[in-house]
DNA sequence: CTGAAAGCGCTTACAG
DNA sequence: CTGAAAGCGCTTACAG
C-alpha cells in the first residue's frame, strides 16, 4: 500500500518549503521568482515521485471545486445523454468536471440531488427543472449558487436559462400542417405547468385560432410516469371519438411512444394521420415514411448553458436568457 | 452573500465544542453519550441555521470521498446511458455519488479522465476499457485504487470485471442461423484486441467450424471512429463479391449503422439477408420485420459492477469475475 | 528569492 | 459526558 505522495514529501526531498513546491507546480514560478535550478529540481522530483495533486485539499483551501452539477430527468434518455455529452466536453475544455444526476421528474429526488451537489461544494449547477422544484431553486439562489436552467424554465422564478423558441417551434409546425390542408390537428403534450410545455401548447393553440380552427383545438395530455398507458388510451380515443388528420408530438419521448402506438394500431402515416415529432431520433429515420420533426440545436444549447454557468461562477452579474431557433425538418410523414 | 454556516458557527451558538456538534450531526450521540438536551439543542440550531455539511472538508479529513468514477466510451450512446442510469441509482442507494466521463475509445482521453478522477480522490472507478489503456490500469492497481471493468476486459491484466458470456452469445446466435438453414453467415465486428470482441468473434468462428462451415467464415472489421464509412464499404463488398445469406452484428452501434445501410440499399430482410443484432434498441422494434437480437442483462451488469466496486472499496481482498447470461430474442429478421 | 505559519471545515483519538 | 487539539493536503498573505 504505497502511501500517496504529498507536496510535503517533495518539499522534504528537495529541502525546501511546501510553498515553493506549490508555486512551481502551479506555474507561479515567474510571478514568485523562484530560482530556475529549484524549479527544475522540484519538477523532476515531483515527476519521479509520481506526485498527484489532491484536488480535494485544494478545493477546501480555495473554496471552489471546479466542479459543476447537471441534473437531468433521466440520463438514459438519449436527449439528455446527448446534452450531457456536449456539456461534458465543453466543461472539460473550461477546466471543470461535471457530476450528473437523474431526477425522474420527481421534485423530491431533484431536491436530494441538489443537496448532494451543494454538500459537495459544486461551483454551479445546470438544471432541467421539474415541476414543483421552485423551493429548491429559491434556496439555491439564496445561497448564491450559480444556476442555469436548460431546456425548460420555471414560470415565476428568474434564473439564467437557455431554451428553445418553444412557441415558434410548434406554431410553425402547425402552420405547416395547415398549409398542407390539414385541419383536425391534435397535439399530445405532457401534463405540466413548466414553461416550455405551456409555450409549446400555446404555439399550437394560436396557430389553430389564427387560422379559424379554434373549434378543432384538441390537446391531449399524458403523464411522464404513465406515458405508455396514457398514450394507448389516447390513441383509442383519437381513432374512435374524433376524426383526426394530423398529430403533433410535444417531446421526443412522447413522439417515440406515439409512434409505437401508431405502429401497433397499424395506422397509416400520413394517409390516415400526418405526424410531426420532436427532436431527432433513429426511429424517425426508420419509420416508413420517415418522420418530420422539430429539430433542436442541442450543440448550441449545451455549450451556451455551460458557458453561461462558468461566466456566472466567475462573477458575471447579469442574468442571461437565451432562446435558440428550432427548425422544422420536413419528410414523408406530413403528406 | 450569506456566508456558509459551519460546525463552528453552531458550536459557538450553542456554546459547545465542534466535536459535540460533529458527533450529534453524524448520529454518534449514543456512542459518545452526549446529553439528550444538548443533542436536541444542537439538532435544532443546525436546522435553524440551515447547516449543510461540507463534504469536501469531510473527505479530506476522512481520506475517502464516497465518490466513484464511471468511464464509458460515450455517454450519449444509449447503451452506456442506460448503464450509467442503473449505476447511478444503485450508487445513490449505497451512499455514493458517481462522476461520469466519456473516452471516445481513445486511450489518451481515457488517461486524462483517470487522472482527473484520481486527483479528485474517487474511492474507486468502474471502467469500460479502451484499447491501449493497460498502462493506465496498471498504475491504478499500483496506487491501490479499486477498479471494476464492465462490458469488456483487457486480456493480460487481472481486474475485477463483469461481462457478458460473449462467446456463448454469438455462438448461440450463429447456431440459430445454421438451424434455420443459413450457411453463408457473415459477422461485422470492431477492429479491436479487447477481450469481449475477440470472444464474440471466436463464438462465431467456432460455431461455423463445428458445423463444417469453416470455408464460409467471413468476419468483416469496422473501425469505431469510421463506423459509417467502413460499413458502407463493407456492405458494397458483401453484396457484390460474396453471396451472404445471414449477418451478425457484434455490437449495438454496429447494428444500428448496419441497419441504416441495409435500409438505404433496400436489401430485404430476411429474404436477401437474415439479421441478428446486439442489445435492444427502438430501431429494432420499428424495422420491418423486427430485428432479432442478443439481449444483455444491463440491469444486472450495472448493479453487479457497482456492488463489487463498493465491496472492494470496503476492503474485500478477492478479485471477482462475473459473466452474465445473454439471451437470444428471436423475431422476424432471421426467417 | 524563500520559509514559517495560518487556515479552509471537518473528524477523532486523547484527556479529564 | 465534554473540550482542547491535532491533522487531512493544500494555498497564500506575510515577513524577511
Amino acid at each position: 500500500m504505497a502511501k500517496k505522495v504529498s507536496m510535503k514529501d517533495i518539499a522534504n526531498r528537495v529541502g525546501v518549503s511546501t510553498a515553493l513546491v506549490s508555486y512551481v507546480l502551479n506555474g507561479l514560478e515567474k510571478e514568485k521568482r523562484v530560482g530556475p535550478e529549484l524549479v527544475e529540481k522540484i519538477r523532476s522530483v515531483a515527476k519521479e515521485m509520481k506526485y498527484k495533486p489532491n484536488q480535494i485539499a485544494r478545493s477546501l483551501r480555495k473554496g471552489s471545486t471546479n466542479t459543476v452539477g447537471f441534473i437531468v430527468a433521466d440520463i438514459a434518455n438519449p436527449f439528455f445523454g446527448q446534452l450531457a455529452r456536449i456539456i461534458e466536453d465543453e466543461a472539460v475544455k473550461l477546466g471543470y468536471t461535471v457530476i450528473f444526476g437523474s431526477s425522474d421528474e420527481d421534485y423530491l429526488k431533484f431536491g436530494l440531488l441538489i443537496d448532494t451537489l451543494v454538500n459537495r461544494q459544486v461551483d454551479g449547477i445546470i438544471i432541467v427543472p421539474t415541476e414543483g422544484c421552485s423551493e429548491q431553486i429559491k434556496s439555491l439562489k439564496e445561497e448564491n449558487i450559480p444556476i442555469v436552467s436548460i431546456d425548460r424554465y420555471l414560470p415565476g422564478i428568474t434564473t439564467n436559462h437557455v431554451i428553445l423558441d418553444n412557441y415558434k417551434a410548434t406554431n410553425s409546425a402547425v402552420k405547416y400542417f395547415i398549409s398542407k390542408g390539414y385541419k383536425n390537428i391534435n397535439m399530445i403534450a405532457y401534463e405540466s405547468s413548466l414553461g416550455h410545455m405551456q409555450e409549446r401548447i400555446r404555439g399550437y393553440r394560436e396557430a389553430m385560432e389564427e387560422n379559424g380552427l379554434a373549434k378543432e383545438l384538441f390537446v391531449k395530455k399524458v403523464r411522464y410516469d404513465h406515458l405508455k398507458h396514457d398514450m394507448v388510451k389516447i390513441m383509442d380515443e383519437l381513432m374512435n371519438e374524433k376524426k383526426i388528420d394530423a398529430l403533433l408530438f410535444a417531446t421526443n419521448a412522447i413522439s417515440i411512444s406515439g409512434l409505437y402506438t401508431l405502429m401497433k394500431n397499424d395506422i397509416k402515416v400520413p394517409d390516415q394521420i400526418a405526424v410531426i415529432g420532436f427532436d431527432g431520433h433513429e426511429v424517425f429515420d426508420f419509420y416508413k415514411p420517415q418522420i418530420s420533426y422539430i429539430k433542436q440545436p442541442l450543440e448550441d444549447m449545451g455549450k451556451e448553458a455551460i458557458n453561461i454557468l462558468v461566466d456566472q461562477i466567475k462573477g458575471s452579474p447579469k442574468t442571461v436568457h437565451i432562446e435558440l431557433k428550432s427548425q422544422l425538418v420536413v419528410r414523408g410523414s406530413c403528406g
